[in-house]
RNA sequence: GCGCGAGUGGUGGAAUUGGCAGACUCGCUAGAUUCAGGUUCUAGUGCUCACUCCGGGCGUGCGGGUUCAAGUCCCGCCUCGCGCACCA
């Protein structure tokens, strides 16, 4: 009988839509377990061969869960605001509602089909008004609190979009989401300080279960430096203040250097001589866009300031001043010491300004590059008191001198900017404020709320850098909820990751429309024991959501510090590179993709798109192979960490397996024992594929039941066989494993489904196989194994060894000297010649 | 440049504390089953020398080292991927 994948996995999905078997029950005596995937943005594609990895990964972890008897939520849901959906909406002429509805129809669709275990009673999706409703809510308590605030500053803009970036969505000088040009541009815009919760987001990152490189990477995100700010007096009104983590080298300071932006240069325009020169370097800097300015080995620009002289505290010496945007005014104040003969790029500098250059930790030869000590106990020279002292001294000795002389003070830096919260787009969160007048900005009072997006003739972005909102004077022009008088509407709306914010504490109680969610379904909830998701995420969705989450805290909404308690990661799923030379079948065509193409050509596995040709849709591997197979390839795929080719070739073994699974149902004996042969391996396919489910290492518990399996083929096989191997099934191909279930007659005696059973048991005893085979190894050869039982000591070990015959033939002219046995794994027996 | 990670057969990838390298796949070879096979089953498959048999040598990016024993530990390199990038 061939297994009807088609037939069987529709049977099982229409029973499981039915019976709820993945209800989640807030308040059940259970122990909770919440397992989590970043919900999907409801694009116009559909569902990528990327979902199913973490998906699948999850549903396995949670089914698992369950069987070893855990209260399970495992929710979905849809981020469903945000610029392609627009794009999308623009481009058809279709509402942008109409094409979220429809995509958000075709991935659950397509989320079904792959026989997930979410609780579909609990689904979220941001762009309803009675989920933005609490995302407004809690935007207004951080505006009460003093966290969200409106200035004027150079943002990123979006050529392309037409919208304000976040740093973090600018990568190498471009947008994150469509490549368009970035250029700086003066606007008014909402701010969140997630600046004020800087040092929570890292010293809290100790105690969370997050893999490492996750952890490292929002550490370096964040910046933080611990070094001084130390004033020094010039001859103007304004003393200058420069911000130093390396106080230590104070006495190397030659000249200084301050940024092209920063405030004080028009102030000392009458005193600077060159101002000419130095207003013509400002206006080529500001052309600049951020990413040309990065650039890296680019030669060192600046302008001596003339007239301008600033007088180093510690040794009481002029030094000139210059102009160079080298030094950033978003970071410390905008204005630095210049230490060339430690720091690389005032080296460069000064090189080339032939700038004096003096050595103040010995150890380098300053006069080929700057000395930066690897370690701190290098020794300072010609540093006057700190002399003679290690940098690891001299660092708090320089600083405790600077406080006591009142030259400045302490001081914490971060490279975390707050974060750009307004986009001047249609679709997202409108922004509950207006502004009055009399009053300035006032949040609606909290019974207005959700403030609902108004329905808009034309939702496409403008050009002058206004959200389309703002041409809808009914909407806009509003009373003062303080005042009474003429107000308008905020028009800018809230970026996309606002709703990803706090989704996972909605899944908790979905349907509340009295707060966000209740104290007890949050209390029972949470937090998240386990989240995965995508590691591009880490310094956004990760770090902006742990950021609302402590202010939650804070507000007493949530009871924990912290969202997420673990946090893994998957690897991204590539696909075959068309243009890969070694697949070109010709000389010629290898030539000419190499001319074309360059070195590009050479890497066999690339990021999947439309343009190559070669997306994997779900939908057709599922059509071809099943569900089931599809779920169990892509976790057999590799080590989930890592990146991963989609082979449709190798999909075959997958789906072969799975047959030989549902092909045991032929051969099966009546007999409810176990094949004493098998039992030991089941015993350890049991341990193996439990602990490596929670391990994430999927690939090596299919590997095991495949090994099971094929044993089965050899040994022969009972129901008493097939029982636990079907439950360990279950949770890789819920679908074959219910029909082996109801087939073998289990379902019917026990009353349950598989899913519901417990997860076998194992006896740690009978893991262990009454023999071993040994390996023999002749000074540090394998030349010979031998089966010894399993409690052998060592003097039977090697007395066995040495009888071997093959062991025997190395013995010949030699005598032992020494012997070394690793129980039930290895003899080594060292032999040296008789002399 | 800095930080993190990785280099293992024709292929994807396995290998607790250092303890038989290559589990489990795909592919390939041979045989069986089948009207047929893009089905299924059985056996084999790191390279190489010898193959009549016993067997020998070499093998985890490169070069050294520690050890009875190294993919794993130490030192020095190379290559690739990811992240950050003039952060004072």
């Amino acid at each position: 009988m061939k297994y009807d994948f088609a037939a069987v996995e529709k049977k099982w999905q229409d029973k499981w839509e039915e019976t709820k078997p993945y209800a989640a029950i807030t308040g059940d005596p259970r122990p909770k377990f919440y397992g989590l995937i970043e919900f999907p943005y409801p694009s116009a594609a559909g569902l990528h061969v990327g979902h199913p990895r973490p998906f699948t990964a999850m549903d396995i972890i949670t089914r698992k869960k369950r069987m070893d008897g855990y209260n399970v939520i495992f929710p979905i849901g849809y981020d469903a605001f945000g610029l392609p959906t627009e794009n999308f909406a623009i481009k058809n002429h279709i509402h942008p509602s109409i094409v979220t509805r429809d995509n958000i129809a075709n991935f659950t669709r397509q989320l079904k089909m792959l026989g997930y275990g979410f609780d579909w009673d609990r689904v979220v999706n941001t762009s309803d008004p009675n989920y933005y409703k609490w995302t407004q809510w809690i935007f207004l308590q951080m505006f009460k609190h003093g966290l969200a605030y409106k200035t004027t500053m150079p943002i990123n803009w979006c050529t392309s979009c037409k919208v304000g970036l976040a740093n973090e969505e600018v990568v190498d000088g471009v947008c994150e989401r469509c490549g368009g040009e970035v250029v700086r541009k003066e606007k008014s815009q909402w701010m969140l300080r997630i600046t004020a919760y800087a040092d929570r987001l890292i010293d809290d990152l100790d105690d969370l279960d997050y893999i490492e490189r996750v952890k490292i990477q929002q550490k370096n995100w964040i910046g933080r430096s611990t070094g001084c700010e130390v004033t020094f007096k010039t001859n103007t009104p304004d003393d200058v203040t420069v911000y130093t983590t390396r106080a230590d080298t104070l006495f190397g300071v030659t000249y200084m250097v301050i940024s092209p932006e920063h405030p004080l240069l028009p102030k000392w325009k009458d005193q600077i001589e060159n101002w000419d020169e130095v207003t013509a370097y400002q206006a080529a800097a500001a052309k600049k866009s951020d990413f040309e300015r990065g650039e890296l080995n680019k030669e060192k620009t600046g302008v001596l300031l003339k007239g301008i002289e600033v007088t180093n505290p510690a040794t009481g010496k002029v030094v000139p001043m210059f102009v160079s945007d080298y030094v950033l005014m978003g970071y410390g104040t905008g204005i630095v010491m210049g230490v060339p003969g430690h720091d690389q790029r005032d080296w460069e500098f000064a090189t080339k300004f032939g700038l004096p250059i003096v050595e103040v930790v010995s150890g380098g030869d300053i006069t080929k590059e700057a000395f930066v000590a690897k370690d701190d106990s290098a020794v300072m020279v010609n540093s006057g008191f700190l002399n003679g002292m290690t940098v690891r001294e001299a660092i708090p000795a320089m600083k405790k001198y600077v406080v006591e002389q009142g030259y400045g003070k302490e001081k914490v830096n971060y490279k975390l900017r707050d974060w750009v919260f307004s986009r001047q787009r249609y679709w997202g969160e409108p922004i509950p404020l207006v502004n009055c007048e009399k009053c300035g900005w006032v949040p609606l009072d909290e019974s207005e709320l959700p403030l609902v997006l108004p329905n808009v003739e034309s939702y496409e972005p403008t050009d002058d850098g206004e959200s389309p909102l703002a041409k809808m004077t009914d909407w806009v022009n509003t009373t003062c909820p303080k005042c009474g008088g003429p107000a308008k509407r905020e028009t800018d709306t809230m970026p996309n990751w606002a709703g990803s914010c706090w989704y996972y504490l909605r899944y908790m109680d979905p349907n509340n429309d009295k707060a966000p969610f209740s104290k007890e379904a949050e209390e029972y909830w949470g937090p998240v024991d386990w989240y995965n998701g995508g590691m591009e995420h880490t310094t956004l969705h990760l770090l902006y959501s742990r950021f609302w989450h402590k202010f939650l805290y804070d507000i007493g909404v949530v009871h924990t510090k912290e969202p997420y308690a673990k946090r893994t990661s998957h690897g991204m799923i590539l696909g075959r590179n068309p243009h890969y030379v070694g697949y070109a079948e010709t000389e010629e065509e290898k030539q000419a993709l190499i001319d074309h193409y360059g070195s590009e050509a050479f890497r066999t596995s690339v990021k999947m798109s439309k343009s190559l040709g070669n997306v994997v849709n779900p939908d057709d591997v599922i059509k071809e192979y099943g569900t089931d197979t599809m779920r169990v390839y892509i976790m057999f795929i590799g080590d989930f960490e890592k990146t991963a080719t989609w082979s449709d070739e190798a999909v075959k073994g997958s789906k072969r397996f799975l047959d030989r699974c549902w092909n045991l149902l032929e051969l099966v004996k009546d007999d409810q024992a176990v094949t004493p042969k098998n039992e030991a391996l089941i015993h350890k396919t049991i341990k193996k594929v439990g602990d490596d489910i929670l391990e994430l290492k999927m690939n090596t518990a299919i590997a095991a039941l495949m090994t099971l399996v094929n044993a089965y083929y050899t040994n022969g096989c009972t129901k008493g066989d097939l029982k636990p191997l079907i439950l360990m099934l279950s949770p890789f191909a819920p679908h074959l494993a219910e029909e082996m279930w109801e087939q073998t007659g289990f379902a019917a005696a026990e009353g349950k489904m598989a899913m519901q059973m417990s997860w076998p048991e194992y006896d740690e005893k009978k893991t262990v196989d009454a023999e071993h085979e040994m390996a023999v190894q002749v000074n540090g050869k394998l030349r010979s194994t031998i089966v010894v039982s399993n409690d052998a000591d060592e003097e039977t070990v090697i007395a066995a060894a040495l009888a071997d015959e093959k062991i025997q033939r190395q013995m010949a002219g030699m005598k032992l000297v020494k012997t070394i046995v690793v129980k039930n794994r290895i003899i080594n027996l060292i032999l040296k010649k008789e002399n």
